[in-house]
DNA sequence: ATTCTGACCGCAA
DNA sequence: GTTGCGGCCAGAA
């Protein structure tokens, strides 16, 4: 077998395994970044990462929905399938989306659920 | 090796 | 609030 290609494919399974560990880390009714994400998983300027192992995961239980851009918006085309379906998963623990997008937690206001820039420290 | 494509990011207009 | 652009990095062609 060739040594380097395996390497190579070990270390994808394992970005890949830390990232979706961090996805699997949101608690439920917060929210993160891919880019917060992927900082989580070890790996700082991955976010692209983050997304393309999202978009072929099969994992049921993966929150995926959890995962928003770094401006607290939906990452999927308005009106997609994908973005109505999260939208309704993250409604339905109580996250507040309004037009596409995340509430931010405004200095003042307490935010009982989403919470966003979660980093663990919650 | 080179080119193209993303569920991206940050910053400047 | 918006758009645009360069930067980013892995994977496929």
């Amino acid at each position: 077998m060739n040594g380097r290609r395996a390497s190579c494919d070990a270390a994808a399974a394992l970005r890949r395994a830390r990232i979706l560990a961090a996805v699997r880390a949101i608690p439920r009714g917060h929210v993160a970044g891919y880019g917060v994400i992927a900082r989580r998983a070890g790996y700082p300027r991955h976010a692209r990462l983050v997304a393309r192992i999202l978009a072929e995961h099969e994992e049921p239980e993966l929150p995926w929905h959890r995962v928003l851009r770094a401006d607290g918006r939906i990452a999927f085309p308005g009106g997609s399938r994908g973005f109505r379906e999260q939208c309704r998963r993250l409604r339905a623990e109580g996250v507040r989306v309004e037009a596409g997008r995340v509430r931010m937690p405004d200095p003042g206001e307490d935010l009982d659920a989403a919470v966003w820039g979660w980093d663990g420290a919650d």
